[in-house]
DNA sequence: ATGCAAATTGACAGCGCTGTCAATTGTGTC
DNA sequence: GACACAATTGACAGCGCTGTCAATTTGCAT
């Protein structure tokens, strides 16, 4: 049968209270005890129930990672910061469970609702772009559920983690400006999404400051997908005065933007310059491999995971952790010829 | 406070066990009473408290995914059968835990018990490679914990999915020969996966078919990856008689040869036809558009936990299931010139 | 030694549900 | 209408752990 932690109580000469602080990592046990009953416990290998810990505890030691899947089937993004927060679950004795939650639609802090209710995780990792939608942090907070997220637009009053995807993405322009090009378009994401603004900001600002007058035909809004950005790239490739580089706000467009140009017999870099950012795999495997941003995804979700099991283990209030980014300088830009 | 089963027993006017009855959708209970039942759950928007329920009747409504990460960071293969078996076990209200589980090491069995032992699943979805794992198998018998594979090599004796690999492989190779492709090359996986003994054998099968004497080194072990793809067609371009086709064994390394092709400046399909297998998002973002079989992940996933949960809700015993495939031709196979 | 506060430990109830088994009610037969 | 039997319902204990609070031990100043 089973090993109890009763079993364990009686081998350790203690009582079973004794033991589950131990087990809890509690204060107020002497070295002594605490020694003999952890030996007791790596002996007998005794595994607690979590079931049991949860329903007398009140408390599930679930992490509920929920990502919003209308504009997200199966992206990379998502698998590498679901990686990290298992990580970072798996080294606290956490469970986590990945949970879509479609933004679109009204019931939606209902199915929030629903999750909770089913569920009982103690906390929650929030990925872009729910991590922004005011209705479900409303109702987080009024339901006392700890939560961290990926990529929040506020970073005030949130813990979690970001990166400054505005100075990125300006860094990303400036390179393209270096290389001597001047006509350069960007492709932006969902408007209201945060990762959207940074990257449109990033690109105006790098532009303003090399004196170049916006020219608005130049930006065009994609929606984070490879149609997405094929369509944008047809838009801009009709133009009068083609773009010379155009920098996409994300890697999946920039494949497209790369696919409509190869459609439109235009030479990438030779004749077009493409950049994105995100690093996902793929950008290393088009050809030409893609000049990108990168966001070290994985690492960024282990860290978000983090600040969330900190408050969740009572060891602090978890902070807004800043992550670097890097150029990843490809093939796909080149100097104007 | 929370609304427990004895609230909606006092409501409906039966005892405890009654509602749980109806609850767990129970045999001998009369159908008056079960409607009664529902419409007080319904009425005061009863949520079981599932640690409870886990704790009185020794299971956990848990089903756990299982995968290899040695091979497989964030692989979108992966993340659409994860999204398959997440959608079929809350359909029938079961939660799901992604594990990763490395399949080297000789601990392997112990980091599985491992699992077992913390989490207690009441079921596991196995993914490729691990479906075939002997001693990982005989584990789960012993432990008596229930199982389905997608894509295991032994279809007797195993429920969950598969397709005719062997078959889809076979037609891919036919097509290329009805291009009028002879010199034709297989990337093949890493040797002891089912997946590349089915899609080598549908090579080898569609060659001898076609008279073709199958040429040793027209066939390249590759690992599954863009980065094995790669230098296995740089294996393939050095040799005297260059094939005109290359067949890889999956998407990725497709790819690999792609990047690699261009990298020596052969235009695909011009100069070289290529195709894959699997069909991941990658595929269509690639110019041109790699043409591959068809591999309905998603619903692969689904349907292996499908007949997990027949097993675990007692409806049943499962069954291997069969899914089609399709060949999805698109702008990188071309006829022989 | 003595007294007192602080640290450590334990007794006990109960978290919300289901398994077991007994009690009750319904159904069909002659 | 009485009987055997099946279907339905309920009483009760207990799953393995933790919260509460009381009991005991320890450390330290006097």
């Amino acid at each position: 049968m089973r090993v109890r932690l009763e079993d364990v109580a009686r081998r350790a000469g203690v009582s079973p209270k004794t033991v589950s602080r131990v087990l809890n990592d509690e204060a107020n046990v002497s070295d002594t005890t605490r020694q003999r009953v952890a030996a007791a416990m790596e002996a007998m290998d005794y595994r607690p129930l979590s079931s049991a810990r949860s329903l007398a505890g009140n408390r599930s030691f679930l992490v509920a990672m929920l990502y919003d899947n209308n504009d997200n089937p199966a992206s990379t993004y998502l698998a590498e910061i679901q990686d990290g927060v298992l990580e970072a679950c798996d080294a606290h004795r956490y469970n986590m469970m990945v949970r879509p939650l479609r933004m679109r639609g009204d019931d939606f802090v209902r199915r929030l609702d629903a999750v909770i209710s089913d569920h009982h995780p103690d906390g929650i990792v929030l990925t872009p772009p729910i991590t922004d939608y005011a209705p479900l942090l409303k109702r987080l907070r009024e339901r006392q559920v700890p939560f961290a997220s990926v990529s929040p637009m506020a970073r005030v009053g949130n813990i979690g983690v970001a990166m400054d995807e505005q100075l990125a993405a300006r860094t990303m322009v400036e390179h393209l400006l270096s290389l001597g090009h001047r006509r350069i378009a960007h492709v932006s994401g969902i408007a209201d999404h945060g990762a959207s603004r940074w990257r449109l900001a990033g690109y105006r600002e790098a532009m303003a400051a090399a004196g170049l007058t916006a020219d608005p035909k130049l930006v065009v809004e994609g929606a984070f997908t490879f149609a997405s950005g094929v369509a944008a790239a047809r838009q801009l490739f009709a133009l009068k005065k083609r773009p010379t580089a155009v920098f996409a706000a994300n890697d999946d467009m920039a494949s497209g933007v790369m696919w409509a140009a190869h459609e439109r017999g235009l030479k990438v870099p030779q004749d077009l310059s493409v950049c994105g950012f995100d690093d996902i795999p793929l950008a290393s495997q088009l050809w030409p491999a893609l000049t990108t941003v990168r966001q070290p995804s994985r690492e960024m979700g282990k860290v978000a995971a983090l600040q969330l099991l900190e408050v969740l283990r009572g060891r602090g209030n978890g902070q807004m952790m800043q992550m670097p980014f890097s150029l990843e300088l490809r093939n796909s830009t080149s100097r104007l010829s």
